[in-house]
DNA sequence: GCAAGGTC
């Protein structure tokens, strides 16, 4: 019997799809990655019996990323970022997902494939063939994998799909590589230039990262947009008349408004003579207000913003969480309508008994409306409850977003809101005005969704034709025209959407995006307002390049993208093209970067003004700034360079010592009171000395063969916690404190409290460290024959034990050496101990390396 | 430390 290998594109959809087909009769289990689940069962394939596996991915296998150096900021110039080599990575290692489907496709006949039926997933067709090509024999050959196109996840569509099998299409496979690299060499060469470029000329700006890409920066965009509509909008006086008539009503003047005074005048003067409106005419007609459709992803992120007041970001995060614990339907999706056979009845009859929504439940299953017909995009049904829950089952947020979810299904069952409209028209000498009552009819479906509800019930208007109704006052009032508002972030979905800018998916992570780089921030009514760092960033593309911040720019290139994609031209040949069009738009960019600077000058403080006088440069002997702000760095103004500092805690001054290479004067980092502190130099930390230095590194890093901060020379045993740091002498403190301090992880051992000074002996121990000496003064020492100075191994020294901090790690290795005392000169070389620590380096082996 | 796109 030969097997057949299904793939879907996630865990859920293998779920159903393996029921629909196996007609509920599949047997499931755990996949060894503990995220995918595979669904097995027998049944036909190309009229003959077989074995079926379905299984799933999780998105993408595989990511695009660059090789080797070209990952490092500091190795490789941007620029050289639109040409070098990438490669594809694990999208996520943990999944293990080659090694799994490989695994399951072991002894398998047939492959096909059921991902999702747009772009990103034909692409991904071709990863899971990649993935099986070992274990399914000839996988791309067309009598062996199948491509299942559906548009609907409906039992008809699904076994429709199945009855015709179709084939991979790579040119659209071949689009989306093209996409992931673009964005990749684009995204990240904007990024590192105007981030280095900018720190290292600004002091206090706001954000770590100067991000660019094609989807968070016009996203900026419409933001900045409105912010200079706000900006340049000037304010118009007009005039209108308002006519209060008896009882008490004012009436709504057919002009609206007039922008001349004088004009206005003579109307006014006009009214203003009459003691009388007459009743021309009374109209009624009956008006609607239109139920929903049925909820897909961008309105559920609209409506969380505008009417829960929860970010779009956050929103999905607690709609995940629903669904993942089987409350609400898969919630990423763009389909309006309803399938066809879905059971509508059903969902609604599971709030019947809720206390929340069962009068509603009960008296729209009693009424019920054929919802409205949407879009069906084809990817999934819309988002709807699955399972009642109560108020007291969340917190306030969740429940809020389920309760939101509930209300709109049940209301794409109601019935439309309806109300009566009747208006009455009068004439003053001439001159029209109208008043106009709504009354409402039905509340329809605003009766589940109150938020909805109808404001505006009003009397029924009182007047009939012919009537003459008393004027009582008429007044003439000027007015301005305001301003627009900054956009809600309902609104940027809205425009994002329109433009194509993201997927229903990445919206989110492009606001989100945006408001955590400090280039939006968010304001009350979730309207969304730029920051000077957004503003001076759009403004600035806007002086060197407009392109880079057009919402247009996506789709000019999702054009392209299509060309590929359609078959219509070469993969090769648009990538190429592309790549060389954004290669020359970098280029110029650098090379005009000073016109965005002077926004940036205006509005940020420069390094040389920000930060205290710190330190001396090495170079010009003059005081580097220290700038606190993240990322802390240091400045020297005179030779215009900039030097990043370890992240986080303070870097002081170090007792004037300089480092031996370069001048630079040391400085001690320390994380705070109890944490990990070392020396430094700023200039080695940034352009490392020595090959088996890594840049970021501190002088208990440092190999330097006689400089008195190295770790050669302040090295004392590996680390008795992780495998591969030094346990290195922290002087840093002393000699109020000395101490240990692992110079890979975040051990430390405080040692010899009170201590007037210590030191790292040439000799080792047999344990392998290095012997310590430590003298203290004569009236503190805390040794029994009154000696003020000893020398013995930090670990074995019997004597020492009392005043090396209680440390469980330090309490592990003294089990497995008993033994005390001086050192064992002489005895040979330490015999390799199991358990004990190794020693640090070979400090001649060292000094021999540097001298090749 | 970068992008955008899948999804867990």
């Amino acid at each position: 019997m030969k097997t057949v290998l299904m793939v879907a594109e996630k865990p859920s959809l293998a779920a159903s799809l393996a029921n629909i087909l196996s007609n509920g009769k599949a047997t499931s289990r755990k996949g060894f990655n503990g995220a995918c689940s595979v669904h097995e069962w027998v049944g036909t394939f190309r009229d003959s019996s077989a074995k079926f596996k379905f299984t799933s991915v999780c998105g993408h296998i595989s990511g695009l990323d660059f090789v080797g150096k070209f990952n490092s900021w500091d190795k490789c110039d941007p620029i050289d970022l639109f040409s070098c080599p990438t490669e594809k990575k694990d999208a996520t290692p943990k999944l293990k997902m080659p090694q799994f489907l490989a695994s399951e496709a072991k002894g398998c006949d047939y492959l096909v494939l059921w991902l999702d039926c747009d772009k990103e997933g034909e692409n991904i067709c071709f990863e899971v063939m990649d993935a099986v090509s070992s274990c399914i024999r000839n996988v791309r050959s067309t009598s062996v994998t199948f491509r299942a196109k559906f548009s609907a996840i409906t039992e008809k569509d699904i076994k429709n799909a199945m009855a015709t099998l179709q084939f991979p299409n790579e040119n659209e496979s071949r689009s989306v590589d093209a996409r992931q690299e673009l964005d990749l060499r684009i995204g990240c060469a904007f990024t590192r230039f105007q981030t280095k470029f900018f720190q290292g000329r600004y002091g206090d700006l706001d954000s770590s990262l100067i991000s660019f890409g094609p989807c968070q920066t016009p996203t900026l965009g419409f933001c900045v947009q409105r912010h200079d509509e706000i900006q340049q909008f000037k304010p118009e006086s007009f005039w209108y008349v308002q006519v209060t008539v008896d009882p008490e009503q004012k009436l709504e003047w057919q002009r609206v408004r007039i922008f001349e005074k004088e004009v206005a005048m003579i109307f006014y003067n006009m009214v203003k003579e009459q003691k009388e409106a007459i009743v021309e005419s009374v109209t009624s007609k009956d008006n609607f207000k239109s139920r929903p459709l049925a909820l897909n992803t961008v309105e559920l992120m609209r409506s969380a913003s505008s009417g829960l007041g929860i970010g779009p970001h956050v929103a999905m995060q607690i709609a995940e969480k629903l669904y993942t614990q089987g409350y609400i339907s898969y919630p990423r999706t763009e389909t309006t309508t309803y399938p066809t056979n879905f059971d509508l009845r059903g969902v609604l009859k599971l709030f019947e008994r809720s206390n929340e929504y069962g009068d509603e439940a009960k008296n729209v299953m009693n009424d019920f409306v054929q919802p409205k017909k949407g879009t069906d995009c084809g990817d999934h049904p819309p988002i709807t409850p699955m399972k009642m829950a109560n108020r007291s089952d969340f917190d306030g947020d969740t429940w809020r977003v389920y309760d939101y979810i509930v209300r709109h299904f049940i209301g794409t069952l109601s019935r439309d809101l309806k109300y009566k409209s009747t208006t009455a028209k009068f004439i003053i000498d001439g001159e029209i005005f109208t008043s106009t009552s709504n009354v409402l009819i039905d509340a329809g479906y605003t009766k589940v969704m109150t938020w909805q509800a109808f404001g505006k019930n009003e009397l029924s208007n009182p007047y009939n034709k012919g009537d003459r109704v008393l004027i009582k006052d008429v007044k003439l009032i000027e007015s301005q025209t305001g301003p627009p508002s900054y956009l809600t972030e309902s609104d940027l979905i809205s425009l994002m959407e329109k433009h194509g800018i993201g997927t229903d998916a990445s919206i989110p992570v492009h606001i989100n995006n945006i408001t955590q780089r400090n280039y939006v921030s968010v304001e009350a009514g979730r309207r969304l307002k730029p920051t000077t760092l957004g503003i001076v960033l759009v403004h600035g593309y806007q002086k060197i390049d407009p392109e880079l911040v057009l919402p247009t720019m996506r789709s000019a290139l999702e054009k392209q993208l299509n060309l590929i994609a359609h078959g219509t031209a070469d993969f090769r040949a648009v990538l190429k093209h592309a790549i060389e069009i954004f290669r020359l738009k970098f280029q110029y960019f650098v090379t005009n970067i000073t016109n965005m600077d002077s926004l940036f000058e205006v509005s940020f403080s420069s390094l040389a003004d920000s930060g205290k006088s710190h330190s001396r440069c090495g170079k010009c002997r003059r005081y580097m700034k220290y700038i606190q702000q993240k990322p802390a760095r240091l400045h020297c103004s005179h030779c215009d360079e900039t030097y990043s500092l370890p992240v986080g805690g303070i870097a002081r001054v170090y007792r004037e010592l300089k480092c031996p290479l370069d001048d630079f004067e040391l400085l001690a980092w320390s994380s705070g009171n109890k944490g990990r502190s070392f020396p430094f130099c700023p200039y080695c930390y940034n352009n490392p000395p020595f090959p088996d230095m890594t840049r970021a590194s501190g002088c208990n890093n440092c190999t330097h063969p006689t400089c008195q901060h190295s770790l050669t020379n302040l090295g004392v045993s590996s680390c008795i916690e992780c495998d591969k740091g030094v346990l290195v002498l922290d002087c840093t403190s002393s000699p109020k404190n000395w101490k240990l301090g692992c110079n890979s992880c975040d051990c430390i051992i405080n040692i010899f409290d009170d201590a007037l000074k210590v030191t790292v002996d040439e000799d080792t121990c047999e344990c392998g460290s290095q012997l310590v000496t430590v003298a203290y003064k004569q009236e503190k020492t805390p040794f029994a024959d009154g000696d003020d100075k000893k020398t013995g191994c930090i670990f074995c020294f019997n004597e020492f034990m009392p005043l090396i901090e209680k440390h469980k790690a330090v309490e592990n290795r003294r089990l497995n050496s008993s033994r005390g005392g001086r050192s064992s000169r002489g005895r040979g070389k330490g015999r390799p101990n199991r358990g004990r620590p190794k020693p640090p380096k070979d400090k001649m082996a060292q000094l021999a390396a540097y001298f090749v």
